[in-house]
DNA sequence: CGTTAGCACTCACCCACAGAGAGTGCTAAC
DNA sequence: GTTAGCACTCTCTGTGGGTGAGTGCTAACG
């Protein structure tokens, strides 16, 4: 048996009626409303084919079918169509995400709901992982007796920043040398290089009359430089998912939320992915939890490298066409806005 | 009609039951279960009463009794006893939120978290309006040639950041100028008072040389500002309402999600509260959304003068005397763990 | 006169059941 | 190969009786 000219059409025909509709498809409904030109009864024909084929399945004896995960690998990659962007989508898009050129967070955060409200899902969106970042410089100011403010700088543009408890009197030039000391150090390294580098010791000896000063510096240098690798991860549009119908089932709307609230398991799930578009439709995914999801992702750049993540997650009934056409723009316009000698900020 | 002892006994026993039960709870279970000595037609006068004053209502004829707003507000008043907070839990407390001394953000994060963690509840913290801190100083780093971080440093410590593109050639030297002459003109003005000041022009012919430079740096330079005033609302235990039977309707979670997935809407209602433990039950509330829900916010310190807010919302049928026990124990940390002089962090 | 037992009544909830509607699978005719 | 027809299946909806928890009233009790 092979899937033939009609065969297809008819698949496609289920997969973008289910999708809009979110109920199982007849063969009297599909004749009806698609005028193809052939009987139920053939089409009821075909659609036990393409049952066994693995791209149909039927929630019961007397239902309409729905598309298999298989069906919608096959539609993802061969069947869907491109989907054009309106122009007054585009036009927003690229407003909202170069309006502010470098507040990175912000923007990245900007992107999330934007895409949210775009395609009405549960969107997310993190922030690079800065392993290849390097640390430009490091500063210490003093704000008064007590506190001093440790900042990091790393050559994307990223800064840490902390205030600190100092226990010992100190002075501005003390705070200046240490700070000159250590840039000299770390300057140029990777943070997780800076973070395994151990010169504390050889650092305390040479500055012997700060020594006690930088040991009260140190550990919370190493602290901030530590948060320099945190990702973060931006969620909007969580409550969308009220409005599909088969989220109407309070347990799966429950789960749904509850998956998406341990953040941490999220974030995880995310880091694993490669990198550009990537599409995985229900079972495919190999968390148990979202095996009745559909989660799709795609990277951006930031100066060429740094590599971070947006999507949506949703049910494996989505407007995959436009989805995907969404977040592709979207993250072009990311990576053109993240373009180091671009942008030009007034 | 008074509210005599016996009445007040049996009011009590019906909002204990009902915090636990979340059923309307009848004369016959009441009397088993309470052992008051009296029988349950006594019982059922003398609830006739109570809703005759006002203090109970009934779903529907042959229901139990269900407390009103009015019986949760006398509770909360006059009924309720101290609730002792367990050792174990003080200590949590106590551990989780005096571990990193001066990251407030990240402590008050931990906050939250722990909050709706003890409580069950969703819980929520936000980070001080800073209407009284005034600024420090102002930075200006070259990280290379096109892009420069400014930095502006509040006497709270607090401080914000921001990478900019500088679309003129400039030097260390000319932003160090700028830099203090800008701290001069802001040192020591409050955030709104620096924000309501025009001094760039007087500044841009000050320095006429750098004038160009200059009208690169303001405009960033007051909206890096204005983002010290923003208020960082933190959620957690968002998907903790599903554990609330009476949430098992799935229209009523989701008026609940929608309404707290609004951050700036809820914000709002966060800032306009009074400060000290507020608690507000049902259609005390004046927002229509949350009319059926409790909410209690106290109010943290730090440094002795900025405010914050930490609290939780969740279902009138709350246990009020835990909750409001945990929040106080929790601003009190808080509190200490903010103030300035104290903290001895290695 | 406050308290209690008894009783009729009221709802919400559960369950079983019938009928409608949508859809299938099979068969036989075109 | 395609189609019409038909029996069958299964969900969904609405209905009605039964059950149980609870009330409100009345009359009796101490």
């Amino acid at each position: 048996m092979d899937l033939n000219e009609r065969k297809l059409r008819i698949l496609q025909a289920i997969i973008s009626d289910f999708i809009y509709s979110a109920e199982p498809v007849g063969s009297r409904t599909l004749s009806k409303k698609y005028d193809m030109g052939i009987s139920p009864a053939t089409i009821r024909n075909e659609m036990s084919d393409l049952e066994e084929m693995g791209f149909l399945t039927h929630p019961h004896t007397s239902a309409g079918r729905v598309p298999s995960d298989k069906a919608y690998r096959l539609y993802v990659d061969n069947l869907m169509r491109k989907y054009e962007i309106p122009e007054d989508e585009k036009k927003l898009i690229a407003d909202k995400l170069t309006s502010n050129v470098i507040e990175m967070e912000k923007t990245i955060q900007h992107a999330a709901s934007l895409l949210s409200e775009l395609t009405n899902l549960t969107a997310f969106a993190m922030t690079p992982k800065p392993e290849t970042d390097r640390i430009r410089y490091i500063k210490l100011m003093p704000v008064d007796d007590a506190t001093v403010i440790l900042m990091i700088a790393a050559e994307s543009g990223k800064v840490s920043n902390t205030a600190l408890k100092i226990a010992v009197p100190y002075n501005e030039e003390g705070l200046e040398i240490i700070a000159k000391a250590m840039t000299y150090s770390y300057k140029g390294k990777s943070i997780t290089e800076a973070l395994k580098l151990d010169i504390i010791k050889t650092f305390e000896s040479d500055l012997e009359a700060m020594s006690r000063l930088a040991q009260n510096i140190m550990p919370n240098f190493l602290r901030t430089l530590e948060r320099m690798l945190d990702v973060n991860l931006y969620m909007d549009g969580l409550t969308n998912i009220f409005s599909f119908p088969e989220y109407n089932d309070i347990d799966k709307a429950k789960v749904f939320l509850q998956m998406l609230d341990k953040k941490d398991y999220f974030r995880d799930i995310l880091i694993n992915r490669d990198n550009g578009v990537i599409i995985t439709i229900g079972g495919e995914n190999s968390d148990e939890v979202i095996k009745d999801c559909s989660l799709i992702t795609a990277t951006y750049h930031v100066d060429g490298k740094m590599v971070g993540k947006i999507g949506v997650i949703g049910p494996k009934r989505m407007k995959y066409d436009e989805v995907t056409s969404i977040i592709e723009y979207i993250t072009e316009n990311l990576s053109n806005t993240f373009k180091l000698p671009g942008g030009n900020e007034q």
